[in-house]
DNA sequence: CCTATTTATGCTCAATTTGAGCATTACTGG
DNA sequence: CCAGTAATGCTCAAATTGAGCATAAATAGG
């Protein structure tokens, strides 16, 4: 065991020292961006895609990129024609798999950003689209009703019986009540990733197929569209990160329109969260917390009584931006 | 600006395809996986360092390993000797500074991942050492009074005056005090990042000299240890994420040994938040999330009165880790 | 044995925060 | 004028949080 150590230590030292690694580049790897680039549209979350909405744009990392970010940053631009508000890195992965895909040029590593913005019209190159994200994961949206989409009761109370030992059944069932708020629980809207990996294990979404995983439900259902790769996945962990972040982060206000209405605002967090908000305790969190003010117009026809339009305060912003809010956002 | 966008569409659309990539191996990188590996001996947050404190270990990210984490897990394991509990990634850098230091070899990307487990004695191989985290961040340990290093106060208002405009210094000195918990604000112990970055930035940290960053007090402070190349940043990071994770995941069990007082468990916490907390809320607070039952054993010679034995519970510790705790675990 | 000291543990209380609902106001379209 | 639809103002009870008082059970020293 000691001496297994040695190498591990011996190449950290020699990074520190300031000497190449000679030895056949040991971690040499091609790496590439992948954007989750947020928008929401009339009450609808969007995200970017290529290829017929089976990919999240991505592109490889550049040596003229300044950082990271800024790569994610400079050809998500190009590609949608306008700035992006709001960058975050969202996870790296490796994926020993895509060895082929690269020729035979070592691993692949890819690192995920989530980025939100508004949707510009007609910005967009050809074969890129925006899609509604609930066309990928149809069960997260709970916005009308909490009901699951039908096939799914049954077939993860199939995939929790198939179970291997008592013990086994027993942990998935529990773990299936926990992801979709079963037997008597409440629905977590940020457990989007543990949802999805979920799904992949039993079988229910076609990348679960595709990959050569058993379901034990026939006809085996394939819930919401696929994406390549593990785009899906990638996907999922976007929402997750964003469903927590406006709970304690004022960040739904990037992907707002200079001036709205509190109710706009409701709605897109609404979107976000795939569940609906008791009307008069947002406006008070809202207001309470003072991220807005009233621009003194009002908005036009909005079937009842016209509403006052707000805009963002740009001072508080900033600073809740940096230091987060203690009172969080919405709540179910 | 639209014939730019082209080829990162297109060489996104070469992955999909399963296409190799010709032109030079772009986003060819090499790539080592850094721990920030976190225990908590006698009411000290340790870290794991090597070449005398100045260096987080880190390694190469090799061929063999079947995922980043894994990669992680193994050689943290093989210099350790024991298993780790937990570990989750943390943030993924590129440097392009680094380029020097691997002698031309393109860039270095640096896939970080916070670890935590409990400190085995005389497991260390030569050169590796467990440090405090406050020897790097004397700043940050409150639980003796709130009072700052002495010269940090007025280092950060001169930092402010050195402001290029009125409004560039107006903007210092919110951020300041935002970040410091100065001007009444409370100290918000999660920022830790935010204030090692302030510090660097106004060359109050020798990193900030080691890089060309002028220091607007003589004779300039040098808080803290330093460390190499940003490793201390990433440390930084670390720190806020595991303070930031406390609140809502009962991830401290991975630092405690299998049984221990309610007492020792708060040392734990308060030594991570580097806060006191209130005994007797705290106690409240473990008891209703009912996260540790009792062994029936007492714990000896504790000062006073004898304190009952805890340990976690496995089965509700599972859902938590799942899913979170609805209710936050310490608060200042 | 008695006392001061130390820590564990049980319990109370007021201030906030949260979840839910009622009531009123101000528009639009017949 | 009336019905329908939102916006907006307010109230209320339950739950959570922050702080402190009181008591119990040990140890050390006289």
């Amino acid at each position: 065991m000691r001496a297994m150590a040695a190498p591990g230590l011996a190449s950290a030292r020699r990074h520190l020292r300031n000497e190449p690694m000679i030895e056949n580049r040991p971690g040499s790897v091609s790496a590439e961006l992948i954007a989750v680039l947020v928008a929401v549209t009339a009450g609808t979350p969007r995200v970017l895609t290529i290829a017929e909405g089976t990919s999240l744009p991505s592109g490889p990392l550049s040596p003229e990129h300044r950082s990271l970010q800024a790569g994610t940053r400079s050809w998500v631009e190009r590609q949608t024609h306008h700035p992006l508000g709001y960058v975050e890195q969202l996870y790296t992965f490796a994926d020993n798999d895509r060895n082929a895909a690269l020729g035979g040029f070592g691993r692949a590593i890819s690192i995920s950003y989530l980025a939100l913005t508004r949707e510009q019209p007609k910005t967009l190159d050809g074969g890129a689209s925006w899609r509604n994200w609930y066309d990928y994961f149809p069960w997260e949206d709970h916005r009308q009703g909490a009901d699951l989409p039908a096939p799914l009761p049954a077939a993860l109370r199939a995939w929790a019986q198939a179970g291997a030992s008592p013990a086994e059944r027993r942990a998935r069932k529990q773990r299936a009540a926990i992801a979709f708020g079963l037997e008597g629980r409440r629905w977590n809207e940020e457990l989007v990733l543990q949802r999805y990996e979920l799904l992949y294990e039993a079988g229910l979404v076609s990348e679960a197929a595709r990959d050569g995983i058993a379901c034990h439900t026939t006809p085996a259902p394939r819930l919401g569209h696929a994406m390549r790769q593990d785009h899906r996945r990638i996907l999922a962990t976007g929402i997750a990160r964003l469903r927590a972040k406006i709970t304690y982060r004022p960040v739904v206000f990037e992907l707002m329109p200079p001036s709205f209405t509190l109710l706009d605002l409701q709605r897109s967090v609404e979107a976000l969260a795939g569940q609906l908000l008791h009307k008069q305790n947002f406006r008070r969190l809202v207001e309470q917390q003072a991220l807005v003010e009233e621009t003194g117009q009002m908005a036009g026809a909005t079937g009842g009584r016209p509403a006052k339009l707000f805009r963002f305060r740009a001072d508080i912003l900033q600073e809740r931006a940096y230091a987060g809010t203690k009172p969080p956002l919405p709540r179910a």
